[in-house]
Parts: C-alpha cells; structure tokens; sequence
DNA sequence: ACAATAAACTAACAATTGTTAGTTTCATTT
DNA sequence: AAATGAAACTAACAATTGTTAGTTTATTGT
C-alpha cells in the first residue's frame, strides 16, 4: 500500500468497531448482539473473531481511546496561557470537536462505561481526573474574579452535563460548523441567557 | 386495611418495580436479568411473575409514568401567570424535584426508553412535546426582550442537557436541600457563569 | 375449622447468547 | 505453479435468557 506512509490504514478491524459504535448508540452495548454486529458488517458472527478478541474487546477501544483523547486535551488546555474564561471556551472546543468527530462512541462513552470490567477502573480515573482540573479551571476563574462566585459543582455538573450530551445533538444539526456550534455554546454556558 | 383511604397501598408489583429501577441504574435494562431482579427480591424469577406480567411492562411502568408527570408539570407552568423567566424557574424546579423523588427511575427514562416497544411511539410523541413547549416559553421570553436572542436551539439544548442529567448528581449531594439546589441551578444556567 | 387468596416454590421449555474449532475461498507474492 | 495470508465460511458448544405450568405454603376473613 504506498499510501501507508502518510495515511493511517484502515484495517477491517476499525470498520467492525466503526460499525459496533453505531449499533451501541442506537440500542446501547448490552442489548447488541454478535449476530446483530455480523448482519451490519455482512459477514457472519463467527467471522467477526478473526478480527477481534471479543465484544469486550470492541466497548473498550471505542471507550478508552475517547477518554484519552481528552485526557491529553484537557492537558493542553491546562499548560496553555490565557484567562479561565478562555480556557473554559477551549474545553467546549475540545468537547465540540472529539463529538463531532465521533458521536456514535461519545455515546458508548456515556451509556455503556459501565459495562467496562477490566479496563473500568483506569476509566474510572480518568474520569475523575477530568473532572478535577474542569473544576481546579473554574474555581481558579473565581480567585481570579472572572466568574462569579456561585456553587463550583453546580457550575461544573452545569457545563459538564451540557457538553457530555452533545453526541445527542451533533447529529441533527448537520447545518451548524463545529466553529460556530462551539462559539454559540460558549456564549450560552458562560453569559446565560438573561438579557 | 384502615390506610387505604387516605394512604397509597404499596403493593408487591411496586416494590418489583423500585427494585427494578435501581438495578436498571446501574447496568440498564438489557444487562438486568430477571434472575438479577429476583434475587434482590429475595425471591426466584419465577415467582415475579405473580404481580408482573413481563419484564417490559416493569420498564413501561417505570418511563411513562415518569414522562406523563413532566407532561403535566409542563402543562400547568405554561397555564401558570408571571414572566417567561419565572416560568423556566419553574421548569427547573420540576425536574429538581421529579428527579429528587426518583433517580433511579429518571435513569432509565434517560437511557432505556428505545426498549420501550409497543410503548415506544406514545413516549417518543410526550417527548417531543414537552420540548416544544419549552422552547416556546423561550421563544415568548426572546421576543418579550427578556432572554437574550441567541440561537433558540443551543438555548433549549443547554438546559435540558443538564436538567436532563440531574439524576446522576442528586444522589451524591444529599446535603443541598431540593429547593437550595433548584435555586442555585436557575441561576447558573439563566445567569451564566460570568462576572 | 374452612375456604379463599396472595405469594412463594420446583421444574422445565425454546430461543438466544458469546465463542471456538476446523475448513474453504480467493487474491497476492514468491 | 506453488505457497502465503487474510477473511470468509459451517457447525457446534455450554451457558444464559424470558417465560410458563403446575404445586405448595402461609395468612386472612368467615
């Protein structure tokens, strides 16, 4: 393949776990079956395990590797300069693009977490290593007076709960640009909507 | 028995189906057997069915009744007299105090209403109707120059995206009082965050 | 004491589940 | 032409699924 050297290959594998995300968003992990993923991918069940381990196998490389790319965003966002205001703005960036990008494992990522076993704990912690910095941002913004001093967590689960639900939305607005989505959404989460 | 005239008879179906709710909070429905369901019963499977007659049924009970009282909620805030702003105050304070009542069951209508089946049609129809009239209390506050005219549907999003989660934070806040945290929650989201 | 009722039980079923073993097909490389 | 390797196949498995039928047990009202 000489395209191998500046593009990532796509191995059947990725087009099975593509395809799974699909199938767990519409009816979540638990209630897709083999049979179901072998009929979408036109092959039959057994023939999915020359490619993969297991279903397990397939909820944690949709799961996982979302986690960790926002792990390593919010990383960046912490290192970079500028106000919390602005960094705030970058974390909806961030959530904006990875959901726009992958809606169908954003809602793996919700719904069907749990369903993890091995892999559940690191998850687990990344989680909540997430949602520590989100917060260690927001109340940084407040010793700083640039956001107002009401209760973090609620201002947290707030901005969080907005953003997780995204994959819900994404879909159905197919006219609006991440760009402009993101920029809409910030002005909503960070100046309300009291005129 | 002498209660039952002024006290709601707690029969065995209701405590199937509150049991039900809780396990189906923590791995949804399809990963919940009836085997699972019984033996937190402390029963076997077999005897569930005395008082139930399917496992849909148990979640039929569990999101329609849950949606019909949005419905009527949303009903009587949109017959309710004061300003579009008081009027989304209200509708915070009915998903506060729905979910506070009943997290486990907020769960599943969140997550396992697409297993609704011959129900499914009936859910989908209140469902889309409670966002209609939300959106038109935002609409009236728009044009009534009391909400600030950004777009209508990130507005809409925004809320119900995080009323829509309160059932996975109520819980672990046991100390903030249903009322505190309605208040707190309608200023976040019709405030904003920023000073 | 008797009958009625509610609520549990045992035993079993047909269907579906994830998965394994071994085999065949077919395009590519040697 | 022969060998290789990827990717499909058939057939089967042991376990688990929701559910039914028929029976036993315990409590209550007459």
């Amino acid at each position: 393949m000489y395209l191998q050297f500046f593009m990532k290959q796509v191995t059947r594998k990725d087009e099975i776990i593509k395809t799974a995300a699909k199938l767990f968003e519409k009816k979540g992990y638990s209630a897709v079956t083999m049979r179901d993923l072998a009929k979408a991918m036109g092959i039959k069940a057994a023939s999915l395990y020359n490619h993969i381990n297991s279903k397990q196998e397939i909820l944690k490389e949709i799961i996982i590797s979302l986690a960790e790319e926002f792990t390593e965003g919010m990383k960046q966002i912490k290192a970079s300069p500028g106000s919390s205001i602005d960094k705030l703005k970058e974390i909806v960036k961030l959530h904006v693009n990875i959901t726009s990008k992958n809606t169908y494992g954003m809602a793996s990522l919700n719904n069907d977490w749990m369903h993890l076993e091995e892999k559940l704990e690191y998850y687990l912690k990344l989680r909540s290593n997430y949602e520590d910095e989100f917060r260690d941002i927001i109340i940084e913004g407040i010793n700083n007076n640039e956001i107002v001093d009401s209760n973090v967590d609620i201002t947290l689960f707030s901005m969080l709960s907005t953003l997780r639900s995204l994959y819900l939305w994404i879909p159905q607005k197919e006219d609006l640009n991440p760009d402009e989505l993101a920029k809409n959404l910030s002005d909503v989460l960070i100046n309300g909507i009291n005129k």
